[in-house]
DNA sequence: GCCAACGTTGGC
DNA sequence: GCCAACGTTGGC
């Protein structure tokens, strides 16, 4: 049972979509960086905890918790060619792109980017570097440090 | 395999 | 809208 930290504008899907969404569930799909690929494909398991971060909007900062309940599977839109993730290179052969699928467990206080790079207990947190994964390990004291801050 | 050029992300 | 950081591409 892992921690993990993912990356949403928004703009473009919010946590709010995440509730409103069928069953409360969405399919994460259309990362494209290998670094945050391979965490999909080979750590995040069922039954991890993800917080759920928005960027690039007004006040950076993490706003809820899900939680994996399904592992990684081939992300379709690799292959649809109307889709902004169309990757020319990927083939059902070799596939490139995964995603796991998520389910809503609740929104946070709003537990802002300046607040978490003003935190000198969070120190591994790759959001406090200048870091742009979209998908990244969160570990378990300071899940429980950014947890105990609300 | 190196590395310069280029593109993208994302905070401000 | 700017720009720093950093990932990706492609020529050699």
């Amino acid at each position: 049972m892992a921690y993990w930290l993912f990356k949403t504008e928004p703009e473009t899907f919010s946590i709010d979509d995440l509730k409103s969404a069928s069953q409360q569930r969405t399919f994460w799909e259309g990362i494209r960086n290998y670094q945050a690929r391979n965490f999909l494909r080979d750590r995040v398991q069922i039954g991890d905890q993800v917080f759920i971060y928005h960027s690039s909007c007004k006040i950076p900062a993490i706003v809820g918790i899900a939680v994996v309940v399904k592992a990684a599977e081939t992300d379709p839109h690799q292959f649809d060619m109307n889709s902004d993730y169309y990757d020319a290179k990927a083939t059902h052969e070799a596939p490139r792109w995964v995603g796991v699928t998520i389910q809503y467990q609740q929104h946070l206080t709003p537990i802002t980017l300046a607040e978490i790079k003003a935190n000198n207990a969070i120190t591994e947190l790759a959001l406090k570097k200048a870091n742009r994964l979209s998908i990244m390990p969160v570990t378990d004291s300071e899940w429980q440090l950014l947890i105990a801050s609300r």
